[in-house]
DNA sequence: CAGTATCCTGGGGGATACTG
DNA sequence: CAGTATCCCCCAGGATACTG
């Protein structure tokens, strides 16, 4: 869609940059916020993994799902991929440079939002007086 | 080949226990993670914003879906909403305490992605020419 | 073990129209 | 201006089966 794009003087734009459609960064976002990237990244973070110690780590998550994940963000350079061309084979995968750095921030942000989870549920509950709307 | 990273054998399976189903968090990293809200958190961490300012600032997003972001972050704790009861109606949204720490994160890891672009760059070229190129 | 290939469904989310 | 309401399409992603 075009869009009128009014920039309001005040938007330093700054991501809008950084993150241009061109620009590979864009893509490697929405793999990290896709429904699982953040997991693997997660997973990842503790270690290299193998494939299945993937899966029983990520609780809910399809081969299919977890096999696409890793591809995209192999592709993305966040994570590499060794085989070992054994029988059975052995593959294992793990936090690039510039994963571990995602990885790393990922995690800072989400020890944050667990500390104030008691300051999150504070306010849901002063917000019950009106209306739930719990979704 | 991948340097050693020994799986620390930890597994703390710290993240399992914080966000757990049961528990409120774990709802807010789906808000967080949707389609738009890292934008809107993106958005409004450069200043208050009024929901057409937010709707110009952030390019794609429609009016349906904002205003669902808005009310699931609300709902969350994460954005405040102010109602002017004026002719015409004057509405303005901004980050609460929680918000802003996981708004600021968010900026983080952003900035870390924008500086490690022409490497991730270079990673895909390598990949596109047969190279392994791990790391 | 570590994946692909195929089929299929739900709801995320866009377009449009209407309201206070 | 700041939203709701409605319709509807598309594809992310789950289930299942097969392969090297």
């Amino acid at each position: 869609m075009p869009e009128g794009n009014q920039a309001t003087a005040t938007t330093p734009a700054e991501f809008s940059e950084v993150f241009h459609s061109d620009c590979p960064a864009r893509g490697v976002l929405d793999h990290i916020t896709s429904r699982w990237g953040i997991w693997v990244l997660l997973a990842l973070n503790e270690g290299d993994k193998r494939f299945f110690e993937l899966r029983d780590s990520i609780e809910g998550v399809s081969e299919k799902m977890l096999s696409q994940t890793l591809r995209d963000l192999a592709g993305d350079g966040l994570v590499w991929r060794e085989v070992e061309p054994t029988v059975p084979p052995k593959v294992t995968y793990g936090l690039n440079e510039v994963g571990r750095g995602v990885s790393v921030r990922l995690v800072d942000m989400f020890r944050w939002i667990g500390a104030n989870a008691e300051n999150l549920c504070a306010e849901q509950a002063e917000r019950t007086g009106s209306g739930p709307a719990t979704r």
